[in-house]
DNA sequence: TTCACACTGTGAAAACTGTCACAACTATTA
DNA sequence: TAATAGTTGTGACAGTTTTCACAGTGTGAA
């Protein structure tokens, strides 16, 4: 098994996107060098990520955008529709529903949860919004692997056990708590606090980086 | 020049914000340890980020964790209080809006812009929103040097623009477009979509990583 | 046909990041 | 006082990620 690095499956999602953008616009070829400016990466970067899904681009034209762009998807995509569960329907949990829906074809919510009695019950955005008190049962009913967590902090770690016994494998967590979970399972934070403070301090000790060509 | 790793300057954020519900619960001390299992990080990674801020623990009792705290605050905030312009006014952006203020004490969202008319020439969780066409003004004008971006894809990387002419340094960006921007500029990239996409190949090629203990 | 060109794929090197392991230290106990 | 136990700070090491640089290749021009 080749194991593929954190970052490069990141690249390899947004690579794509790319692509469809450009077949889009009806462009048909692409070189490592353009998609590397869009992606904001280096170009040996590009060659380099490629490389993990096995397709070869001709080096005269480029890679072809549309078969790069399936290639990318054979390595990436379930082979069978996967659903996401959503835990808490606050602000973020609304904004990530609304934005996200109808985006990929089959990666998609097809499950939220919320301990406030108003919003229950009821489709939002299309998905329909259950008590959080059935959260184990129906994500376990569903085969839901993937969880997003956008419930208050103090919630957080309590929530992401029961979805954890659930049988969820993956989870993006929003909340400003660092999960604790077993090793099998993968989360990526996104604590929006740490982000700030972090992009303030650069703002003063200038960075060299992030060059722009 | 120390130059301390992007890394590390999130992960001293984060154990800033531990440190401080610890002294709320009223912990007096803590060791590496501890914190590293509050952080879902190993031991040895939390003293080695801690070499860059030149505080010392004790090896019988650990580290003070109100010094502690305070030490990562004088590494880590800016010597006077900090503005971030918000651009958006979006779910998203309100969002962050309602979850930030009042936050950190120094570091606070002092400027939203939109373009949307009935958003405008109004205060958002006290926060006041002017029309986005006098964005680069108001920015230059308050010496703003961080901006986050929550508007639509389409129009970030010239809201981007606007923002850098305008003097700022740093931008956390919500949009799925990775900016472009001079070598200057220090920009973190918050994709969802790339970050979903991630976290569902995750739960299929089951990752051995991200221990709990 | 042959050449020049610009690109791809990739081994090797470099740069960066995290872990290991241990000397030095301090409080406690006998 | 001396021995013990458990922690810190850090040099050395290991692992990971990115960049470099170049051989190999398809295309178009002469
Ligand atoms: N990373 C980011 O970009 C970002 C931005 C804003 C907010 N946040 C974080 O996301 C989380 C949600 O933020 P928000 O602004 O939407 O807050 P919010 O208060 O608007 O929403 C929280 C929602 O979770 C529900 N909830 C509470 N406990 C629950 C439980 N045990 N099970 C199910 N649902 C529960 C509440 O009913 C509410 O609808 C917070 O932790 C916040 O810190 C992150
Ligand atoms: N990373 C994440 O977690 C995440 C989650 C949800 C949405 N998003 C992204 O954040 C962005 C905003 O999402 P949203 O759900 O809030 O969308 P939204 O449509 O609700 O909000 C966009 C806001 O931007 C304003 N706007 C548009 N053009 C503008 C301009 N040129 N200048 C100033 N304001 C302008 C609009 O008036 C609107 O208020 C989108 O790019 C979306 O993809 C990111």
């Amino acid at each position: 098994m080749p194991q593929v690095s954190e970052r490069t499956i990141g690249r390899l999602s947004l690579y794509r996107r790319l692509l469809d953008e450009m077949r889009a616009g009806g462009v048909m070829y692409a070189y490592s060098h353009q998609l590397a400016a869009m992606a904001a990466v280096s170009a040996a970067q590009v060659r380099r990520d490629l490389m993990v899904i096995g397709y070869s681009g001709s080096p005269s034209r480029g890679y072809d955008v549309w078969q790069l762009s399936q290639s990318i998807g054979v390595f990436l995509d379930a082979p069978v529709k996967q659903g996401i569960a959503l835990a808490g329907l606050g602000n973020l949990g609304r904004a990530i529903l609304s934005y996200f829906t109808g985006r990929r074809p089959n990666l998609a919510i097809v499950a939220s949860f919320d301990n406030d009695a108003r919003k229950v019950n009821r489709f939002i955005h299309g998905c329909p919004c259950y008590p959080s008190d059935q959260m184990g049962r129906i994500v376990e009913e569903m085969g839901i692997q993937t969880a997003i967590i956008a419930v208050p902090a103090g919630s957080a770690q309590a929530v992401a056990d029961q979805l954890v016994r659930a049988g969820v494998k993956s989870m993006v967590n929003f909340a400003p708590t660092p999960l604790r979970v077993p090793p099998h399972v993968y989360v990526e934070e996104t604590d929006i606090t740490t982000t700030l403070e972090k992009v303030a301090y650069f703002a003063r000790s200038g960075r060299l980086m992030e060059d722009s060509k």
